[in-house]
DNA sequence: CCATTGAATGACTACGTAATCATAGCTTAG
DNA sequence: CTAAGCTATGATTACGTAGTCATTCAATGG
């Protein structure tokens, strides 16, 4: 009986009895509806299975109702946690979420997307310097948002830890603990974070009196493969490290793994520490030590400089840093406890 | 000297000294058009940057290009697999993903946006037993596809692993290696993937005369967390297990956490299984025995029955189900031998 | 050389909604 | 009692594109 097609606001308003235009005014919430006339396109609504077509409305008041999403690839648990949060928060919102990846065209496409007017806003947590969307962002004066890694000289709102502490205390950390001998696995300096983490971390050596060979450094892609192949690499130096530290939990728990299969003990042998507190760092079979960061702040923060630019685009473009926590676990603990004793925190 | 707001087919028709109906042509690639006009088009909207206003093209085509995926909470990180792959294989052929999640109201805005032509159509990675989508995809001849997760009495096209096979094949294993006391940490049977490996297993361990107890049995949520605390409860008996069959590999990571924190060593005291070989199955500091899916393969051939069905939407519901592999790791090593021998391999 | 065909293009309308403007009916102040 | 003001509603238009139909012009065949 029913027809096929979907009923539109025409139709509603004839079976309500009512114009289009108020039919439009009930379903944007507008105030100034009788009660009985707003009741009475409501119950035929139902009657006639109505819902308004969100694309005829975006295209009148250019909003969907969609944020796009840049991440890097969900390899790295960390980006599924930003992910995990973001979907929550903007869901949470009545916002949808359109994804896209750093690897492949992810880029490209996002700000294509922006352009074509598929998107409100755009969230970055994985830009690279130089990336495409620097210069369209510009260009197309685009509502975006960039959280995690962050671009120095592009003026927009960005939300980050602050990296640069992070680095400093895992160093301080390290040369407190009495080691000496440490290794440094780390990736791409057009990562921001990279940079920061590695900037934090050598200054504070540094200050101390200890510069790190570069023997001792090994910069890889980030994957738990990289990580534990560049763990293996510096086990199999003549005079191997005492401790590693790792630019990311990604690449940390493969040097878990690197230094498992080298019968390497952690933390007996040497230490391994990370950067995130991904989830699995946790896991009492794994422990790892690192620095947390505030994942749910930084996307809230994201979210929320977004939603006020979207509501004023003329605002300055703002900066949030949040600071981190060093997490300590197992791969790290005092030599004299055993394994064993430490997992039971 | 620009100006601000975007520039429409008509100001390029303008500019190019064309009709907007050809410059509609040039961008829809449609083939009678003058091979000069055509560049001259393409040159013109170059200069003025113009982007044919993807929401306008969709209120005319309704479609939109862009796919809804629905997944469980991605801290299941087969769902990160499956959306990676997704994402992945989508974007290749120019379509974008929103993402939806199953916990909050994620299955109900799915098909909200669908009759609200916001999506071309839908692939559902985590449907549950008498969840919402039942019904109103049928009343609104959604375009979707089941991928993983399966709903029996539900006409649309469905791709999945044989996880009763896979199911069957774990009980043999463990049952042709000796174990007989044997633990099972399973899910909510609204789950089909948990109803079909828990049909399998208790088959072929009845096959073979060998019913499981129920205080064998953990009936509990998907979450590292539950795994821990399930397996610990099973070490607690009087009588503990000397293997363990998770239904899935977050469980069965969960359950080696809880192994380690009891002294227990796996695979020495007590075996551990898992399913789905997720990639944190095969790191070798977890090293976990599992029944790999073809994840890859699952969601090529969803996509594709969903692409197929996007062209051609009177056809005959499709169902794929995929052969599934054991993947033996260390959690079940034969006794004989030592742990690191067998990281080796 | 004229009728016919086909390619290339332009004019025009529809898609479903939001927003503006106009209007009818009712209330209130003077 | 009338003009002004307010509320609720209808008529109309605009958004930017795709697609339909009509038109022009050159090529082709008899």
């Amino acid at each position: 009986m029913k027809t096929k097609s979907t009923a539109t606001s025409k139709d509603l308003a004839l079976a309500a009895g009512v114009s289009q235009a108020t039919v439009s005014r009930v379903f944007r919430g507008e105030e100034n509806v009788n009660a009985e006339t707003r009741q009475r396109v409501l119950d035929a609504a139902k009657l006639i299975d109505y819902r308004p077509n969100a694309l005829a409305r975006a295209m009148r008041t250019s909003r969907l109702g969609v944020i796009g999403v840049v991440v890097a690839r969900l390899s790295n648990p960390l980006y599924t946690e930003i992910l995990c949060a973001l979907n929550e928060v903007l869901a949470h919102k009545g916002l949808k979420v359109v994804l896209w990846d750093t690897e492949g065209t992810g880029e490209v496409a996002a700000i294509d997307a922006i352009s074509q007017s598929l998107v409100d806003g755009l969230i970055f947590a994985a830009v690279t310097r130089n990336s495409p969307v620097l210069h369209e962002a510009i260009r197309a004066s685009a509502p975006l948002v960039l959280i995690n890694r962050t671009i120095d000289d592009l003026s927009c709102d960005q939300v980050s830890s602050d990296n640069h502490a992070g680095g400093r205390a895992v160093a301080s950390y390290l040369l407190d603990h009495g080691k000496r001998r440490i290794g440094f696995i780390s990736g791409s300096l057009d990562v921001s974070t990279v940079r920061d983490r590695e900037a934090g971390f050598l200054e504070a050596m540094a200050e101390r009196g200890h510069e790190i060979e570069t023997s001792m450094i090994r910069r890889v892609p980030f994957s738990h493969e990289s990580g534990r192949s560049a763990m293996q690499s510096l086990l199999d130096l003549s005079d191997p490290p005492d401790a590693v530290f790792c630019a990311n939990d990604l690449l940390a728990l493969g040097a878990l793994d690197g230094a498992y299969e080298r019968d390497c003990r952690v933390p007996e042998d040497c230490w391994i520490m990370g950067f995130d507190d991904v989830e699995q760092a946790s896991w009492s079979t794994l422990s790892l030590t690192t620095v947390r960061q505030p994942v749910q702040k930084i996307v809230e923060d994201g979210v929320n400089l977004l939603l006020e630019r979207l509501a004023e685009p003329g605002l300055e473009p703002r900066r949030i840093v949040h600071p981190v926590d060093l997490m300590i676990r197992r791969s790290t603990a005092r030599a004299r406890l055993g394994a064993k004793d430490e997992a039971k925190t």
